[in-house]
DNA sequence: GTATCTGCAAAACATTTGCAATTCT
DNA sequence: AGAATTGCAAATGTTTTGCAGATAC
């Protein structure tokens, strides 16, 4: 996506394509790795020195209102970010922090209502150890033996 | 429950049963409402006028590492605290805030493993606006009516 | 009497808010 | 000019930490 396609996105979806904006949405579809505030401020702010954490955060919550992007709540204390797109679910590990999504269809992405409470929105977050981390500790255990 | 249940409750789990960890427990049992420790502290300070927060924040983390306790992510900011029961489903709702189960038995539940990756534990969070709220809401666009 | 438990006060975080400065039209 | 956007600094709210005093075995 080049700048003239963020500006539209932004522009199609009500909300004034600024320098800022464009760049913070650039970030979450370039890093689709469920960012914090910080992680993208801290990104962010090499490229653009006078960025403050407040731009991020009034960004962030202007795009969760409109609802290009979905907030993920998985970690104590703090809040990712993500493009929304289609319901999935969202896999942490407790070894080395990363949360990817997973390709899992939960019968309740589907549905309006339950028990005649209204969904908005259903988060499925797996909590384990990654593939990844699962090797690295096999290995460890096959040496110790 | 009475004392002599919960001090062997956490006796068989390994917990040294002193009077505030048995006053905690007690809570949870009583008080399935998922709350946070700041809600345990504000109730608990009535009966125990010298209690502090860190010692319901120490208890509580004993607790979630012995397993009897586990800790829901939900909400922005503070994290809520359950007795260890059945997988479920949390619904939360954004108008009044209440936190309530749901009997709903997600295929995750059952499984250990997911794409090679090794799971502890499924949270499935259901955001959306619980039927008493939604009974409001009706009534307030009858009478604009 | 030594280890454990408790509690205060301060620190550490993420996030929000008030307000002033800047930018855009 | 007037409205929207940005950014600093302070405030807020939750949780953690260091350490001292109390309690238990």
């Amino acid at each position: 996506m080049d700048v003239k396609e963020l500006n539209d996105y932004l522009t199609k979806r009500g909300i004034r394509p600024s320098f800022h904006r464009i760049k913070i949405l650039e970030y979450l579809f370039m890093n689709k790795t469920h960012p914090t505030a910080d992680d993208i401020y801290k990104d962010l702010v090499n490229e653009i020195p006078t960025l403050s954490r407040t731009t991020i955060y009034n960004t962030l919550s202007l795009f969760v209102e409109k609802g290009i992007v979905s907030q993920l709540i998985i970690d104590e204390g703090e809040t990712r970010y993500d493009l929304s797109e289609k319901p999935h679910a969202h896999f942490r590990c407790i070894k080395c922090g990363r949360i990817f999504d997973i390709d899992f269809d939960c019968a309740l992405f589907n549905k309006k209502f339950i028990d005649g409470n209204k969904i908005i929105e259903t988060q499925v977050n797996i909590i384990g150890i990654c593939k990844d981390c699962l090797k690295k500790e096999e290995k460890k255990t096959s040496l110790t033996k």
